[in-house]
DNA sequence: ATCATATATGTAATCGGTTACACAACAAGA
DNA sequence: TCTTGTTGTGTAACCGATTACATATATGAT
């Protein structure tokens, strides 16, 4: 059943129906109602599809996150689809699972299904072709979005977090607790806030006066086996550092999985900090201290930010890119007792 | 830039481009090259939107899920966006939030969007607005698969897990461990897992001979601070229980927090089995027991078993119904020593 | 040489809505 | 009464693809 169909049972022309559906233009009341009744009878469903093509508009949204299994961003999802179910957009979604050609896929999906915007953490910051494809994407008049990560250049809005300065607090806290062998797992080279969290480590450490110890810095890439495997290598060292900052949850985990598995207890015979919260360790207060923020209005922010943007139709002459606050949450494992 | 003006400026009719774009028809080779150097050119991406008006096919499926933040949720959505990227199709994601007015929207976003298929974890078994709107969906031709959560009659295919068995045998491994006091949390009345793992406690109490005690049935909501008081209701009875079946890994999570507040040891104080595994707690080797399966393979079967439907255009005289395997993971929380 | 078939391309209808424009009826103000 | 504005509805173009059908040429078989 379509509009014309429908149109014609009722004995009315299809813009009359079209009036009633959107609540535009004149229609006399009885009018209204006899279509309404019909609308009910035949469970007539407009085709969005149909619509999208005559007004360019989809309503639609288009959310690109690596990994949704990491509770960081399965939390900045649920902040989004909040609020995009709020205010009536679908969401388009897709994991990248750090693969630049999904993501190419996806930056090709947005275009082909001409989705009015889009939210995005990028794999890498420093991938040519996807700034490129973004910046042809935000010219065509499809506002862009990045979550949690940044893009080289800084020209994208977006909603971030400090890594630097909330790292150089967090490993400051280390300093505090008395450490000077500080190692860091840090995240993937070609990641903004995994670059940003070294400098923040290296800021924390120049002003304390600790010389940096490139034994001491480990590259991880922000998952689980790689940090266990780093944390393995740092405490085999000939002389192993006292504490390890951690650049993001997972890297945490793969930390943590050593330290059990080696009946090695944090807070006393070593002490950690990680960037972002880890909800089950919150639960059953496992001590562990962290860079934390809020994922989830994190993902409201980004939605909201994109929203203005659709509302606005036109790009503001300088990008807003916005900072969520962090803490620096002292559970006991920044310190050795 | 559209297929016609495109077209155009290569001098061919927008059926050749069409045809180039789609690798069917006959195209002489040359004109093949000069097509796809303008496609090149002009960067040319054609709407799929008008594309699926044309062809009624949008290469696009819904997904419904109550909580993403939910680690078994999340793993199920990896699951399913893996094949479904694997295949092209496109994801169009909404969370309920256990909430049946956005359930209803994401049926009426379905039928308008014009969906090839969808998958669904319902909010209740129970709505009969539910059941009925997705068997008109499914008239429609439009193929429903559910996961997790079952809808009343058993009409739907879907991917589900032995609830009512894999219950009764974790209850089971507390009376081998030699528990008679045992309470269960329950999941909400309108869940079907929440029901069948409820009768899984009652098969395995009524087979040991253990008679049910209804003050050891408390009513949850799959949800932590629910179970979190639940667990201080029981832990306050006259003669409270020895052990706790928790219906699902949020709840688990409630008793954790409770029992850590009130620094119970679980495995010494208090016994306990869980449905669904977490996976932090594993890497930290917190020695939870649980009725573990593998919720991210459970989403690939979902997908899968969608995938067959969309390409056999057919609903099957017997709809498909799938378990998937569980596993009964003793870590030392079922027993006190 | 003739006919059948394969190759190559264009024309135009179609998918199912929205909306500019035309037209009519009617009310109110001059 | 005439003008103007408001209300109500229909006609048809348009959004941007796909594809059935028509047509034309090249190829090969008989």
């Amino acid at each position: 059943m379509n509009i014309k169909e429908l149109a014609k049972t009722i004995g009315v022309s299809s813009a009359t129906v079209s009036r009633v559906m959107n609540n535009s233009g004149y229609v006399r009341d009885e009018t209204r109602k006899k279509v309404l009744q019909a609308v009910e009878e035949y469970q007539f469903v407009p085709s969005a599809i149909a619509r999208s093509l005559s007004t360019r508009d989809t309503l639609s949204v288009g959310v690109l996150i690596p990994d949704i299994e990491n509770e960081y961003f399965s939390s900045v999802i649920s902040g989004i689809s909040e609020i995009a179910e709020q205010n009536g957009y679908n969401i388009h979604f897709m994991g990248s699972n750090e693969n630049k050609q999904i993501e190419q896929d996806f930056l090709n999906m947005v275009e082909s299904q001409r989705l009015n915007g889009i939210i995005i953490t990028p794999v890498s910051e420093m991938d040519e072709r996807t700034k490129n494809k973004l910046l042809h994407i935000q010219k065509s008049g499809i506002p862009v979005v990045l979550v949690d990560r940044d893009i080289k250049g800084e020209v994208f809005e977006g909603v971030f977090v400090d890594n630097l300065a909330g790292s150089c607090e967090g490993v400051n806290a280390l300093i505090k607790a008395g450490h000077e062998r500080i190692a860091i797992i840090t995240g993937p080279e070609t990641s903004r806030p995994g670059r940003d969290r070294f400098k923040g480590y290296k800021k924390a450490l120049s002003e304390a006066g600790i010389e940096l110890n490139p034994e001491y810095v480990v590259s991880g890439d922000f998952k689980i086996e790689k940090a266990y495997e780093c944390t393995e290598q740092l405490l085999n060292l000939k002389e192993p550092p006292t504490a390890i900052f951690s650049s993001n949850n997972l890297t945490s985990l793969g930390c943590l999985k050593y330290f059990t598995e080696h009946k090695i207890k944090i807070g006393k015979q070593i002490s950690m900090i990680g960037f972002d919260d880890i909800e089950t360790l919150k639960i059953i207060d496992y001590k562990l201290s962290v860079i934390a923020r809020d994922a989830k209005q994190q993902g409201r922010a980004a939605m909201n930010l994109l929203l203005e943007r659709l509302k606005d139709k036109t790009v503001p002459e300088s990008p807003v890119r916005q900072n969520v606050p962090y803490q620096i949450v002292l559970r006991g494992s920044e310190k050795l007792k």
